[in-house]
DNA sequence: TGCGCGTTATTTGCATACAGACTAGGCAGG
DNA sequence: CCTGCCTAGTCTGTATGCAAATAACGCGCA
C-alpha cells in the first residue's frame, strides 16, 4: 500500500537540485550568511546553471535565500527566536487545516494517515540515523497530508512554506525517545478526532501537539542553538 | 517621502512575466483552465522563454497555474468556495501578524502606514478606474506593511502567496463607496491600535476587517462570480 | 460509429553562450 | 593611515539550441 497524496519521486534535475540544496543549509553544512553561486553549485552537483536558477528562486520565495545588492546571493539569516516563530505559524495554519480536515477527510486520507503512523510506529525504537531521517519525513508527510484533506489549494501552497521553514527547527530539535511517543500518542488521536468528524478536538490536539515541540525546542536550546547535542537518547 | 517597506519597481524581464501573466490571470483575461505555453507567452511578451519559465515556476508554487501530466500547463482551477477559504486563511495569517506588529513596529512602520492611509483617503472618491487601481494596490501596501512590520521573514514568506492569492477575489469584489469608507476606518484604527501597542486590539479590528470583507464577498457574488458586476457606485 | 494504435507535432527540461551589472582589490591622493 | 576611484574579474539575467517526453491527430479495424 502506498501514500497516495505524496508526489512520487520522479525527480528532474531541478527537483534535484532543490533538495539537495535544501538539505545543505537545514543540515547546517552550508551556513547562515555564506554566499552561494549558481557556477559553484552546478559543478558540485553536476548539472548546468538552469535547474540551479529554477531551485534557487524557489528558496528564495520560502525564505532559505536571500538576494544582497543585486549580485549576491547568501544562505537566510535566521534569527533566535525562529523556531518559536515558525511553531506559532504552524499552529494557526494547522489547528485550521485540521478542523477541515476533520469535515472533508475522505476514507483515502484516513488510510494514508493510518499508513504512516503505522510506519513511524515500527522505526519508533530510534537507533540509528537513517531511522531518524525516516521518521522526520514519515512526520512531514503526516502534517502535509493532513493539510492536503483540508481540500483547499491555498492552504497547501501556504504550507509548501511554513512546513519547509518547519523543518529548520529539525536541525535544533532532535527528538527524544519521551518526546517521540508523545508525538505518535497526538498522532494517533489526530486521527482518531479526524475520523470521529470532530474538528475542534482534532484542532485541540494538534495545538498541543506543535506547542509541545515548540516548548521543546525552546528548553532544549534556550533559544540558542546547541551543536551537536542530538538528544537521540 | 518614500515608502520604505515597497520595493523599488526595478523591473528585470521575469519580474514584468511574472506580473503581466498574474494580472492576466486576476482579470480573468485567461481563463480558469486555459493552457498556457511558455512559447505563446514568450512571443506575446517579446522576450525569451527563460524569464517566462521562472514566473511560470513562481506562478505554480502559488497556486495561480498547474501542471497537468508532464506536459501540460494551465491555469489553475479556483473552487467555488475559493474567497472564503483566502479571507479564513488571511485572518489567520494577518491577525497574529498585526498582534505582533503592534509590540514591534517601529516608528518608521507606522509613518509607512499612515502615509499609505493618506494616500487613500486623497484617492477615496472613487471615479476612474485607475483610481480604483491605485486603491487596491495601495490596500495591498498597507496589509503587506503590516505583516512585514510583524519583523518575522516567515510570516512574510507566507504573506507573499497568502495575499497575492487574496487579489484573485478583487476581481469577485469591488469596492462600493460604503465599503470603502469602512474599509479606511478600519484601517485607521488599526494604525492606531498599533500606536498605542495594543495587540489584541489591532487583532480584533484586523478580525473585523477581513470578515467584512468575505461577507461582502459571500453576498455579492452568491457564492459564484458574477462577472461585471463592478459596484463602484 | 466507436475504439485502439502509430505517427507527427508540441512542449517542456536542460545545456550553453553572451552581455550587462555588480563586486572586489589595488592604487593614487589627501 | 584612511578614503575614493578605477580596473579587472565575477556573477547574474537573458537568449538560443537540442533532445526526450508527451499530447494530438488520423488511420485502420471491429
Amino acid at each position: 500500500m502506498q501514500t497516495p497524496p505524496q508526489t512520487p519521486p520522479r525527480m528532474n534535475a531541478t527537483e534535484q537540485a532543490y533538495q539537495a540544496i535544501r538539505k545543505e543549509i537545514l543540515t547546517g553544512r552550508l551556513e547562515e550568511g555564506e554566499r552561494l553561486t549558481e557556477t559553484r553549485l552546478s559543478d558540485d552537483l553536476g548539472m548546468s546553471r538552469t535547474p540551479i536558477r529554477e531551485a534557487i528562486g524557489r528558496l528564495i520565495l520560502e525564505g532559505f535565500v536571500e538576494r544582497q545588492g543585486g549580485y549576491t546571493t547568501r544562505v537566510a539569516h535566521f534569527p533566535e527566536d525562529e523556531a518559536e516563530q515558525v511553531y506559532e505559524i504552524r499552529r494557526l495554519v494547522e489547528c485550521y487545516s485540521v478542523q477541515r480536515a476533520a469535515k472533508l477527510a475522505t476514507e483515502e486520507d484516513i488510510a494514508a494517515l493510518r499508513e504512516i503512523h503505522a510506519q513511524m510506529r515500527r522505526d519508533t525504537p530510534p537507533g540509528d540515523e537513517a531511522a531518524y531521517e525516516r521518521l522526520t519525513s514519515a512526520n512531514e508527510a503526516f502534517h502535509r497530508t493532513i493539510v492536503a484533506a483540508a481540500r483547499s489549494p491555498r492552504l497547501t501552497a501556504l504550507m509548501t512554506t511554513a512546513l519547509d521553514v518547519g523543518m529548520v527547527v529539525r536541525t535544533y530539535s532532535m527528538f527524544s525517545a519521551r518526546d517521540l511517543e508523545r508525538s505518535l500518542a497526538h498522532h494517533a488521536e489526530i486521527i482518531e478526532a479526524i475520523e470521529a468528524r470532530a474538528p475542534d478536538w482534532a484542532a485541540s490536539v494538534m495545538s498541543a501537539h506543535l506547542l509541545a515541540g515548540a516548548w521543546r525546542v525552546s528548553v532544549r536550546s534556550g533559544g540558542r542553538r546547541t551543536e551537536g547535542e542530538k538528544a537521540d537518547d
